[in-house]
Parts: C-alpha cells; sequence; structure tokens
DNA sequence: ACCTTTCATTGATGGTTGTCGATACGAAGT
DNA sequence: ACTTCGTATCGACAACCATCAATGAAAGGT
C-alpha cells in the first residue's frame, strides 16, 4: 500500500504495472531470443521459402559445423518457432505458422491497443 | 573448394543460398536481440500502452536500477523500436510503429512468401 | 553382424550481455 | 554560482551464448 496524498509534481502518472505480466514476458523473450541470431534467421527464412528442408541442406549453404546447425535449430524448435520431424535417416524442419503469426501479431498488438 | 560433379544421392536439391543475405539477418538479429529480454519487452509494452512515457515511470514498476533502464531503453533505441526526445528534464518514449510494422512483417513474409 | 550416414550431446573456449555502484553530464530552479 | 533532479556513461562482475572437435546414438544398407 502506498500513500497517494503526496502529489509531489512528476512528470507523468504513476502508471500500473500491470502491463505485461512477468511471465508473458519471459515467454515472448525466449521465442524472440531465438529469432536474435544471424544463423537462426537465416535458417528460418530458408526453411520458410522452402516450406520443408531437412537439417543435411543448412550445414552447407550457412558455413556452419553439424553441431552448431543442430544448436540452431534445436533452439528454434524449442520456441517453437519450427517443428522436427525424423523420416528414416533425415530430420525434415517446417515453420510452426501459428506460432509465429501470434508473435508478429503481438508485436503490432502492443503498438495499436493503446 | 569443393567438386560439384558427383551428385552423390542427397536427402533434396542443394538450393540457393540467397534466402537472406549477410547484412539483412544481421540487421533483423539486432533488432530481435532488443525484444529478446523480459525487462525490454515490459518496457516496449508500457510504452506501448501509454502512448508516451518517461524513464522516470520505468525504474519504479520495473524493479530495476536507473543505470540498467538507461542501458535497456538506449538498446531498444539503437534498434529503432523506440524514440526518444528530451523535454526539459525528462526523457520522453514513444513506439516506432514503422519500424516495428516492418518487423512483424517480416515475420509473416518469411511464412508466407512461399 | 558390420559399416555408413545423419543427427544429437558433451566439453571447452572466447565473446557477449544484464546488472549495479560510482560518477559525470545537462537542464531547471534558487 | 550553487544545488537539485533526471539521465547517461564507466568499470566490474557473473551469467549466458555461439562455436567447434570429439563422441555418442539411431536408422539403413551390405
Amino acid at each position: 500500500m502506498k500513500n497517494a496524498d503526496a502529489p509531489e509534481e512528476r512528470c507523468c502518472a504513476p502508471m500500473g504495472d500491470a502491463v505485461l505480466s512477468h511471465d508473458e514476458a519471459d515467454f515472448l523473450a525466449y521465442a524472440f531470443a531465438a529469432l536474435a541470431d544471424p544463423i537462426r534467421l537465416r535458417i528460418f527464412s530458408i526453411i520458410a521459402t522452402e516450406g520443408e528442408v531437412c537439417s543435411c541442406n543448412l550445414e552447407g549453404p550457412l558455413g556452419r559445423s553439424q553441431p552448431t546447425i543442430s544448436h540452431h535449430t534445436s533452439k528454434l524448435a524449442s520456441a517453437g518457432l519450427i517443428i522436427g520431424e525424423r523420416r528414416g535417416r533425415w530430420m525434415w524442419w517446417r515453420v510452426n505458422e501459428a506460432r509465429v503469426g501470434a508473435l508478429a501479431s503481438a508485436l503490432t498488438l502492443g503498438i495499436h491497443q493503446r
């Protein structure tokens, strides 16, 4: 409980802090962190453009080692941005459109719901 | 140097690597990195909801020190997501809607332009 | 059974980042 | 000029991250 009878000439109203919850902020930050790397963005772009891509086709054009590519794809996957499916020896990746769309609209909603 | 005349039975076509340029990937990654922190997301959310906020109203509800808030706002600003304007002693922040909209559409475009 | 291929995991390392105390800067008031 | 208030910068430290070589695991082919 705060004492609110001393106005004290602030620059603007004190505002409520219930704008974005801790959990929601963590959730969104985790997803954006997955996109905060150039290599992962190019992986995501390749998958989005091709529709479906297997891991073996990412190491070459991106110039990174196989463990590094595996690390990045698993990070994108654990953020829910891409979905992996194993077919025989190959791992196929596709974009999780619902999740990405929700992320994009979270960005624009943050703007327009004033 | 690679020898490219041995087809070698791949799982799918070799694909061109011109999906997302290095510079564009760096540019986008820098913007997403600015959103990859819970505190910065809550700052952004507060600014977007209030329309205009001064820095003095961020330290309290977010529970971070003044240098930390300054660090985060400058990071959001250098990524072009918010715009700062000094009025007297106070620093006022507002959302750069064009930049944020471009980011959001870059996300969805990555999906739909297959 | 054995080998090959593809992907995941481990361990190590160099670089980046979030945080705060201390300090400096800049603007307004006395 | 001096003080006060809001903000930016600096220095330091702990935590995290991208990267790769080495190794492990799983699936197919011989």
